[in-house]
RNA sequence: AGUCCUAUAGCUCAGUUGGUUAGAGCGCUACACUGAUAAUGUAGAGGUCCGCAGUUCAAAUCUGCGUGGGACUACCA
């Protein structure tokens, strides 16, 4: 569809240009051509990380959406075959909450009042929710993604996938179940993820009762070296938050490094001679060395300051090993237990420098027991299952839920009674949430009264809340299964640190640190909505099958039902490699299926599956491989689409997707997943705070796409700052990149279109070769090709921001504002020649290019662009700017002189204008000359070259070069840091108050020596020219402005004959305007009638030709008489006022 | 609490291997231009380069310690 004229346009509407392209790449089907052309060509691999369509998309979707966007399309030009499928996470418990939330159940309510089956297809339905709304804005910010065949998480083929990687790590033995202490809700009667626990107003602050412990020392061979200096009974302090984990206690940390003190003193509240342990740099804190003077037989039971003396100083490492005995003689420990133990987390910036061990309540606790070998404080349940103290509904367990053997033989039941059964925290007691007393309290009380309490008080600390409940958390032990990543740390760093992150602090911090950091992934969720875990063991667990395949499961069934287990195979209709939705839609792999599901163990006993998910993240971290139905499907090929070359998301996913990536990849195929990565920051609001629904300073990117299109949108997230800062995002912004970006290039195009249609212009005269075109085309296609380079190594550096900057500031600076409007004249009027040809082609190539370099970041305005000139010219066969090459820069348009000279040519303009402006002469005023001081004759060559060009722009007759020779110049001279730093060091300031007392004659010396020998205190030195820079500041009599190394004078005689060529002038602006309003074509021929004035006369007579050429005149005549009723009255200047009339005339 | 990022003009951001007058755009003020015109240009005002200390002849730049903002990870007793 070829065009003979360029097209033009009314205005510049970005929003409908985003609607038009669109609808003809809907039409066109551009984004599969752009696949379909590179067939066969080598891949770019990219993975889009699933988003979850539970949510609604907000604008920073579009910022990362972008960033992706962007490299596809720009590897795409560069002729690789970018597949990019999208796909959705589906499960985890966003979508289980919303539906919870949406029936009005809680999680206890499934199973009961809504069957499992039924609460799992509301999830199916509910998570799709907004798919709708992703595709929209998908579609119409541009993002190019397969949303026709995206991978979906909850789809059997997805979790087959899953299961083979599972079964892989099972084989590989990095699958492991265990007990560990995460985070549990009694009020809810759920554990919680972190996730759950970093929601907004979790963590509070709290006021509990703590407790300085005295725990007492038992005398033994190892705790002589305490016993020989002390004369009491030995305690060992330790302070605690949770005064109901004492119970629990079964080892004491300290740090081996540390220095520990043992210290006489009282107890305070007893008055009892004691003598404890702490840390010698905690000892203020209790034994305030006011106290030191007191004396310890001055004491008296009640006194408020108690006396002590330091008996003795040991290092950590002499008391590991140290026994003491039970706090609360409860329940005898079913091992070794109560002793002193080390542990590295140990500090002295709280507490005691001792830490109480309670395995069964603490994380930190239990990895330190199990290194040194103490037992937990376990119960037995009925059952005889082990359990902690602590019941599930946050009680100390009720003595009649406890087995009874357990009860005869480990249970103090005098003591324990009176506790049994309570409430460790108010707030889970449903009877007595607002008691004045607590058991933490009670306990205290108790302490105290049997001599163990040091300190009891009221402390504020920070403590994570159940976010549905609001009620504080406990840590607790709960069976997990875990996959062992810590196995492969070091092979995960290595592998790590190929990756090229950007930005690289990124890799090497937040994500490196967490690599050195890592702990075993905690796969484990006891929920409904997910991946099962394909694990089935016997009742005695003394067999375990791993499922890795729908095929082995059928298979197992059949077994199974051979084996009574099961009536008939629920997979009975799968049919094996036959890999359609139908097929593996004839069964389900969630629950409750799956539970539903008994296998026979090879010696016959029936198995049973472990009832827990798997964490979602594994989902989305195996989407290299589920996305393709890896192994089942795409074996073969694999290669072509793992690893990824590049993926890209926000940076909170650092220790999410970026995380299971890596592990996945590093523990089954000993490769990285990604090779590069852009992890981009937030976008905040334009005051810097993170947008949230609950501030409603969120932005709808619908509204904004309507508004402007996604092209500034798209062009200010990514030029405003670069990807991995934050963004602070102010609609203005946009709106600021509309009017000076785009609009320039727009109104740039419609310059181009304008006289390219009046002159036919269509690209099919020869190309004018380009030396053979003048210096200014030369300059702006060498300026390109430096664009072209920088631009393209902006792109393969992962660096769209500097593209972007690098673009924009081609195509307002030097394109629009000076190209442009130097050439404007050799566009309009003249000869269709050689010179004219030139220029049109110059500035469409420009154009053309920038289209093509811009088009990854705006692909609809830069598509439009691209189409406008190319239906005219037809130089691409590709129809879209998404089909073309990546432009190759050609170095031997580069001239880095023509570069620096036309730099050296804009700062003179800008000098002279800003004189002209200073003594108020305008620009249309013709003036005789300008001066300029030339100090080297590679700057004179350099100007000479621009010197037309200078001299047109200011409307100047004259360029003349001052040297040394005129006697007129005035030299100043700096020293150069930079070579003499180096050499001469501390003499610098010296050499600086040298140079600068430096004389005229000394100038010149140094100039024509390329020596100068200069004193300084320490002796004498030689400076060349190399270590000074000389310029020229002033020129004595003249109108001067300098800048950086350029001075310029100005002449500002005007002549009679100055004056009349600028009255000439004038008149050609008035009869231009009038043209203008009068709504004549720019081609149109006039006839101009002006009445005569004296000032004016002689000026129309002398530039009769020029006036007429300017302005298309046919005729121009001065008359006498007044003019009839068309005429218009003008003012050249204050007094000189005349009335004239323009008339269209024919031919 | 730890780790990481970040701090430059009223706002958004540049600022090369440290080199001596710290820049741009927007906004503000004034002016000019007018065949690119719902554009454009020029000039002006506006800075404790977050603070303190250090390294150096020389620090916005390097180091350390703080402070503010942000993110992530966290049962520190």
């Amino acid at each position: 569809m070829k065009q003979s004229k360029f097209k033009e346009y009314k205005g510049l509407d970005l929003s409908q240009v985003n609607k038009d392209v669109l609808k003809t790449w809907d039409k066109n089907d551009t984004f599969h051509k752009s696949l379909e052309t590179r067939k066969g060509h080598p891949t770019f691999v990219f993975y889009e990380g699933p988003p979850s369509a539970n949510g609604i998309p907000g604008i920073h979707h579009v910022m990362a959406r972008s960033i992706k966007d962007i490299f596809c399309r720009y590897k795409t030009q560069k002729g690789f075959l970018v597949e990019r499928k999208a796909g959705w996470d589906t499960h985890g418990l966003p979508v289980e909450l919303g539906v919870e939330k949406m029936l009005g159940i809680t999680k206890e309510d499934i199973g009961t009042k809504i069957s499992v089956e039924e609460y799992n297809q509301t999830c199916r339905k509910e998570v799709m929710k907004y798919t709708d709304l992703w595709e929209d804005l998908t579609h119409k910010m541009g993002y190019w993604v397969d949303m026709e065949h995206p991978y979906i998480t909850y789809d059997n083929r997805y979790i087959e996938s899953l299961w083979y990687l599972l079964q892989k790590l099972h084989e590989k033995g990095l699958l492991y179940k265990g007990k560990t202490i995460q985070p549990y809700s009694p009020a809810a009667g759920t554990g919680l993820s972190t996730h759950e626990l970093n929601q907004p107003g979790c963590y509070r602050d709290v006021k509990d009762t703590t407790i300085v412990a005295q725990f007492k020392v038992i005398r033994n061979e190892k705790s002589k070296l305490l016993f020989d200096k002390a004369d009491t009974d030995v305690y060992v302090l330790a302070w605690t938050t949770t005064p109901w984990t004492l119970p629990s206690n079964t080892a004491l940390a300290i740090n081996a490094n540390i220095r520990y003190e043992l210290v006489k003193s009282f107890n305070p509240y007893s008055g009892d001679p004691i003598t404890v342990l702490l840390a010698k740099d905690r000892r203020e804190s209790y034994f305030p060395s006011a106290n030191a003077e007191l004396a310890l037989e001055d004491y008296k039971a009640g006194d408020k300051k108690v006396p002590f003396k330091v008996i003795a100083e040991f290092t950590g490492s002499q008391l590991v090993g140290i026994n003491y005995e039970q706090l609360f003689p409860w329940v005898k420990p079913e091992g070794d237990a109560f002793r002193v133990i080390a542990g590295d987390f140990v500090t002295t910036e709280d507490g005691t420098g001792v830490v109480h061990i309670a395995p069964t309540f603490g994380a930190d606790d239990d990895r330190a027991a199990k290194a040194s070998g103490i037992s937990p404080l376990i119960l037995r349940d009925k059952a005889n299952n082990p359990e902690p103290m602590v019941d599930r509904r946050g009680r100390f367990y009720p003595i009649e839920d406890l087995h009874p053997d357990f009860v005869k033989n480990h249970i103090n039941v005098e003591l324990y009674k009176d506790f049994a059964g309570s409430f460790v925290k108010n707030e889970y007691d449903p009877e007595a949430a607002d008691k004045e007393t607590s058991l933490d309290v009670d306990l205290a009380v108790t302490l105290k009264k049997e001599n163990k309490a040091f300190r009891i008080e009221k402390h504020v600390h920070n403590y994570p809340h159940c976010w549905r409940t609001d009620k504080p958390i406990l840590y607790y032990p709960l069976d997990s299964w875990f996959i062992k990543v810590t196995a492969l740390k070091d092979r995960m760093i290595e592998l790590n640190n190929t990756i090229n992150w950007k930005p690289a602090s990124t890799g090497t911090g937040r994500f490196g640190k967490w690599l050195e950091n890592l702990l075993d992934w905690n796969l484990s969720r006891s929920r409904y909505w997910g991946t099962p875990l394909p694990i089935w063991v016997t009742e005695d667990r003394s067999e375990m099958i791993c499922i890795g395949s729908v095929a082995q499961m059928k298979a197992e069934c059949e077994k199974a039902v051979k084996a009574g287990f099961m009536e008939k195979n629920p997979l009975a209709n799968f049919v094996e490699g036959e890999f359609t939705s139908n097929n593996y839609e004839s069964f389900d792999l969630h629950r409750p299926f799956v539970d539903n599901v008994f296998l026979v163990s090879s010696t016959g006993k029936k198995m049973f599956r472990e009832p827990d998910l798997i964490d979602v993240w594994f989902d989305s971290g195996a989407m290299p491989y589920a996305q393709v139905h890896y192994p089942f499907e795409h074996k073969e090929n694999f290669g072509d689409v793992y690893p990824a070359d590049f993926i890209a998301e926000v940076v909170d996913q650092t220790r999410g997707w970026f995380y299971t990536l890596h592990a996945i990849s590093s523990l089954l195929f000993d490769s990285v997943a990604f090779k590069n990565i852009i992890s981009n920051g937030l976008v905040l609001d334009k005051n810097g705070n993170k947008m949230s629904k609950r501030l409603g300073n969120g932005v709808d990117p619908f509204e904004v796409i309507e508004k402007y299109g996604s092209d500034p949108l798209r062009w200010y997230m990514i030029t405003n700052s670069q990807p991995w800062d934050n963004l602070k995002f102010d609609i203005e912004g946009v709106d600021e990149v509309k009017r000076k970006f785009f609009g320039t290039l727009y109104n740039t195009y419609s310059f181009f279109a304008l006289y390219a249609n009046v002159d036919g212009f269509n690209y099919s005269d020869a190309e004018v070769p380009v030396e053979k075109r003048p210096e200014i085309d030369r300059w702006i296609l060498s300026l390109l090709n430096s664009l072209i380079k920088e631009v393209e190594d902006a792109y393969e550096s992962y660096e769209p921001t500097r593209a972007g900057r690098a673009i924009q500031d081609f195509v307002n600076e030097q394109l629009s504002n000076w190209y442009v409007r130097l050439n404007r004249k050799r566009f309009w009027g003249g000869e269709f020649d050689t010179d004219k040809i030139a220029a049109y082609q110059t500035l469409y190539t420009c154009l053309e290019t920038v289209a093509i370099l811009a088009s990854p970041i705006a692909p609809f305005f830069m598509d439009q662009l691209f189409t406008d000139l190319n239906n005219v010219t037809g130089k691409h066969t590709d129809e879209s700017v998404h089909l073309t090459q990546f432009p190759k820069y050609n170095e031997k348009l580069i001239d880095k002189n023509l570069e620096e000279r036309m730099e050296i040519a804009q700062s003179i303009c800008s000098l002279v204008l800003g004189l002209r402006r200073k003594v108020n002469i305008k620009v249309r005023q013709p003036l005789s000359k300008i001066m300029i001081p030339i100090l080297d004759e590679k700057f004179r060559a350099q100007l000479k070259a621009v010197e037309n060009l200078i001299l047109s722009e200011v409307n100047v007759k004259e360029l003349e070069y001052l040297t040394d020779s005129t006697g007129v110049l005035v030299k100043k001279i700096k020293p150069n840091f930079k070579t003499l730093g180096p050499r001469f060091g501390k003499s610098m300031k010296a050499i600086s108050d040298a140079v600068a007392k430096m004389t005229q004659a000394d100038i010149s010396s140094i100039e024509r020596n390329n020596n100068f020998e200069m004193t300084l205190a320490e002796g004498p030195i030689n400076i060349t020219l190399e270590d000074v820079e000389i310029l020229s500041e002033d020129i004595p009599g003249w109108l001067v402005a300098n800048e950086g190394r350029y001075t310029v004078a100005l002449d500002i005689k005007i002549s009679d004959e100055l004056k009349m060529e600028g009255i000439a002038r004038e008149l050609i602006n008035r009869v231009q305007n009038i043209r203008k309003d009068s709504g004549f074509e720019v081609t149109d021929k006039i006839k101009i009638t002006i009445k005569k004035h004296e000032g004016l006369n002689n000026a129309v007579v002398a530039h009769k030709d020029y006036i007429a050429g300017q302005t298309l005149a046919k005729e121009i005549n001065l008359v006498d008489s007044e003019l009839n009723g068309n005429s218009i009255v003008i003012e050249l200047d204050d007094e000189l006022k005349t009335s004239i009339s323009v008339e269209k005339i024919e031919g």
